[in-house]
Parts: structure tokens; C-alpha cells; sequence
DNA sequence: CCAAGGCATTGACGAACTTCAATGAGATCA
DNA sequence: TGATCTCATTGAAGTTCGTCAATGCCTTGG
């Protein structure tokens, strides 16, 4: 049972400079997760193209999900600074939230481009 | 038990326009997912950042995570394209895919940047 | 040829996520 | 006031994901 450790046990070739401090990466993954959704993707993307803020129903019908669902997502994307809602009536409408850091915005943007390329 | 039928049931507004195809969201979607992990992305910034392939066993030491964990991960990485391996006697050397869409790199250029700039 | 090390794969477990039915909170209209 | 509509919230079921222990494959070194 002799032990042998070998000099080289870790780090062999050079040493892994991470340079993204732990905070930084999880409010990037936290952004990411937000929008690596099919339904909120789209919803963010139909944000993006419209000129007038959009009302649940709406998605609900272009989506074919349920309400509590459409919900349950415009609440996430509310949550994460990325929309703003507008109760006008018994309608809520829901816009892109400008004052949203500009970096969250351009990944939201690319995201959507790489779905406008694969599309080629 | 007579149903109203009220005219505006759905689509108060306007018609949202969804101007992703399915396909193209579920693979921009896919894309999101690899990215949306601390270790994956961690481990993306730093083959970014690297001069040269960077082997599993510093990723092991760098990140905290088993290797079995590790190789889960760049499993990932690898099928969806995004990093490239090189196997040098028993190391296994990983590096970015230079052959990857540049929307996909630009992502990754994106979500980087956006984890740099949380941290002013 | 055999022992040992590095990496990939499998199986399993716990956590998080997506979805919907049911219910509640406001707002509108008759 | 009562009925109805829209939306948010809760609870639950099913699925996906991240992690590790155990195992197998391949390469290296004695």
C-alpha cells in the first residue's frame, strides 16, 4: 500500500487563470438561465421587434401555453430587471425595461441575432 | 348557464409577432443552456483568456469539481461545438473551437463581457 | 507484462425548472 | 351589488440538470 505521489499530481501544464470573479459569473449565469427559455426567448424577441407594449393574452395565444404560465414567466423576466409592466384596466402590458444594464441588453440581442443567423 | 361569448376574448391589442421560427429558437435556446453554467462558463472564459489548450486535471484544481464533473461538462461543450480536444499521451487538452459560428462566439464574447462589467 | 495515472462513461441522487389546474385579488360592466 | 373578465399566486406532477462514486479504457513507466 505504498503511497507514490508523483510530483506533477495537478496542474501540469501551466496554471488556469479564471478570470471572472465568482459574483461576476453567477449574475452572468443568472442572466443566461433567464433567457435560455423557448417561451421567454420569444417573448423577449416580440418585445424587442414591437412598438407598443404587449398584453398577456396575446402571448398566451401566439405562445399556446396556459396563463399562469405566460405568468409564471413574465414574472421571472420582471424579476430579473428585464421588463416593465403597465396594469391599464384589466390588462397588463408588458415593454422592455430600458433601464436595464446595457450589457444585459446586448447579450439579449445577440441571443436573438444567433436566432435570426441559424435561420440561413 | 349562458356563456357570453364577450367579442375581444383574445388578441386585445395587436397581434404579436413572432419573428423567430421554432427551429431557430430552440437553437439559440440550446446555445443559452451550454452557456448558462458557472463551471461551463467559467472554464469558457478561460480557454478565451488562454495562449494555449488548458487539460482537464487544472480545471479539476481551478474549479473545485470532481473530474468526473469536469468531463460531464466539456462533454457538453464538445457537442455542441463550442470547444475542441486534443489528446497529448494521457492528458486531454481543451481549447476553443475556432470553427464555431461567430454568433455563437459573439455570445460568448457577450456573456463574458457582461460578467466583467457586473463587477464595476 | 504489470502497475499506476488521467480521462470518459454509467448509475444514482437531490435540486431546480417547466407546465398546468385550482384559487385568489382587482377591475369593469350591467 | 353581483357577475365576469384578466392576471398573479399556490400546489403538484413530470422532466431536466448538476454532481459525485464507481467503473472501464487507454497510455505511460518500470
Amino acid at each position: 500500500m505504498q503511497v507514490t505521489l508523483p510530483v506533477r499530481q495537478r496542474g501540469n501544464c501551466c496554471d488556469v487563470n479564471l478570470g471572472l470573479k465568482p459574483a461576476a459569473v453567477d449574475a452572468a449565469v443568472d442572466v443566461l438561465k433567464v433567457l435560455a427559455d423557448p417561451a421567454r426567448l420569444q417573448m423577449l424577441a416580440a418585445l424587442r421587434e414591437a412598438s407598443a407594449p404587449i398584453c398577456v393574452c396575446d402571448f398566451t395565444a401566439a405562445l399556446g401555453l396556459s396563463q399562469p404560465t405566460i405568468s409564471h414567466h413574465m414574472g421571472k423576466l420582471r424579476r430579473a430587471g428585464l421588463v416593465k409592466v403597465t396594469r391599464r384596466g384589466v390588462w397588463s402590458f408588458y415593454e422592455l425595461d430600458a433601464g436595464a444594464p446595457a450589457a444585459v441588453l446586448d447579450l439579449l440581442a445577440q441571443a436573438v441575432a444567433l436566432g435570426s443567423a441559424s435561420s440561413s
